[in-house]
DNA sequence: GATTTATTTGGAAACGTTTACTAAAGTCAT
DNA sequence: ATGACTTTAGTAAACGTTTCCAAATAAATC
């Protein structure tokens, strides 16, 4: 058995109190008892309960981070920052990952709030508010991440994703492309809805129709962009230049495209959005919407703990940051 | 403030044991009490408070994993599998991400045993076990992942990584490659130690004479690949092939030889370790030793959670995988 | 040396659960 | 209706801390 504060009494010969005190480095108890008490509680190897702590205090020193893709590169990066942002207030971050499955987003909400996490970050792959009921009970303060919803008024952290979707699609439309499809969600994420409207938005401005046949639907894997673009571009169905969701869904086209023998940007331009590492490489050269991951994170975790530390329910703290633009060789001009 | 079970209970007008049997679904309640019980606790929102059920049965049902990097795409994937594993249990789990810094590790492991998760699965990045000191204190069982220690005896889960270094240095011998370098770590830890006594040894059994002007020291960055490889070419003292530690850092080596405007396998052929999955892009096409990352984090959870779960002080479980050569477009036979 | 003041300690309650153990109330056969 | 069980409910202690308040001791003032 670890041994307690109550073991460090017993053998110091001082109350629970002063032994907590001392061992906390609490003002009043004398620079001798503390020396005594602190040597034999190392001698034993204490190690404060944080549990025990957590009960009477009613702070645990951690946070919820709930994702909904670990193996999107995008998302530990911003789960690096989000971490970085706690260590630094020490805090601690419980990593739960979705596998944007309604269920378990909802499962691991109800969780962090039974463990009475401090706060919660959220970056929700759903927009709708029927699996953040458990929120309407009392719940630490959360902070939306890369989402946001529509009718719950917190602090969120994201991009303009509908200007990202508009640049995206805007650059393709100065390459010169006039037939441009979408891979991607529409209607679960926030952010991607934005997304997909962005899109819309631009080939309105640019007099372009708009043509339901270019749109192809599918979650946010890798796996999905490979698929879809295989199937549509033996179903000849295949635009010329495609506008995909998300980065990882865009490295599954760019495989797909290339394992038919079609050329990058030739055949087809991509574009993505995200800017994962894995899309500068030279030999993908993806064009794509950055987002300052690692800072979203941060800012994120920066905004919650305000709030978690001061306990005080202030005004939430909304961030919309700018997306930028990378253009890089995936979407050059179309030869003509 | 959220309500306790003494709220509902003073509501029911029941006592305190008879709502937490009610609640717990424990046996020796009426069916009608029961129901009523659980109607208040639901439209109370009440939710139990994990902390002070962890006090009392001294259980938390949470685990904690450290992981050195989580921006390496090996991580997530072992992580995944890890959390999948815990869910199952009814599990959840930490996660903690140490940079490669031996004092973040520490820093962690000490967290974690405050927090009283009941086990930790550790993904070292040292294999010294100064920085394990905590350890000796009463502390969660522990089972490593992806290392070990060599003075400690518990579970753990790796694949046999001096054979992964030799699969990958025989291969290139077999290629006909004659100077073969090495870039990676050397001291750190356990796993990256053994990939460079694979290597020693494969160059031994093939009578090829060892050179310290052929091995390259640096961490496990990707940026590190791709610093060291331009430095190196343009010393002129970059070999014909190279074995490097892992994927992530060879993908920095790919990419700075190709901004080089030299060739792969051509010019310089390369070979990796881990095979995570931007490995397998076309245009990469990285040979590799694939380890079976999901695979593994499941089955450290698998072994934790059954010690953690029976408590009982089980023989230690040792699982040693079998690495799988993974040969792509990059380590393909030079032109003689 | 007596009084006041500051410092150091201890007692005890509280945090929200679970769980022996005990008591009350039903059920049933006799 | 009595006794023997069985089912249901309540009492109180325990988990390991922190913290308020009071007590004891030491230091300072006159």
């Amino acid at each position: 058995m670890a041994p307690t504060i109550k073991d460090i009494a017993v053998e110091t010969g001082f109350s629970y109190a002063t032994v907590s005190r001392a061992l906390n480095n609490k003002y009043g108890v004398k620079p001798d008892t503390r020396k005594k008490i602190i040597s034999v509680a190392r001698l034993r190897g204490y190690s404060p309960n944080a549990i025990a702590r957590g009960l009477v205090k009613k702070q645990t020193h951690s946070i919820g981070l709930i994702i909904p893709d670990i193996s999107n590169p995008f998302f530990p990066e911003v789960a690096s920052g989000v971490e970085d942002g706690a260590k630094e207030k020490g805090y601690s971050v419980f990593l739960c990952n979705t596998n944007y499955e309604s269920e378990r987003e909802a499962h691991y909400l109800q969780l962090l709030v039974e463990k009475r996490v401090d706060g919660i970050i959220l970056a929700s792959g759903f927009q709708s508010l029927s699996q953040i009921k458990p929120l309407s009970m009392p719940s630490p303060p959360v902070v939306s991440l890369c989402s946001r919803f529509e009718n719950i008024n917190n602090s969120f952290v994201m991009i303009d994703n509908e200007r990202g979707g508009f640049l995206a699609t805007k650059h393709l439309i100065e390459q010169g492309y006039q037939d441009i499809g979408f891979i991607g969600t529409q209607g679960d994420g926030f952010s991607e809805s934005q997304r997909f409207k962005g899109y819309r938005q631009a080939l309105d401005k640019f007099n372009l129709s708009f043509d339901k046949r270019l749109v192809f639907a599918g979650n946010l894997k890798r796996e999905t962009g490979y698929k879809t673009i295989k199937r549509i571009i033996s179903d000849h169905s295949c635009p010329r230049a495609l506008f995909v969701e998300n980065d990882l869904m865009a490295l599954g086209v760019i495989q797909g495209i290339k394992e038919l023998g079609l050329c990058i940007p030739n055949d087809i331009a991509v574009v993505g959005f995200d800017d994962i590492t894995f899309a500068s490489f030279p030999e993908i050269g993806l064009t794509t919407v950055r987002q300052p991951k690692y800072k979203m994170g941060k800012l994120a975790a920066d905004i919650l703990l305000d709030n978690a530390i001061s306990r005080e329910n202030k005004e939430p703290k909304k961030f919309i940051l700018e997306p930028e633009l990378i253009v890089r060789t995936s979407s050059c001009k179309p030869i003509t």
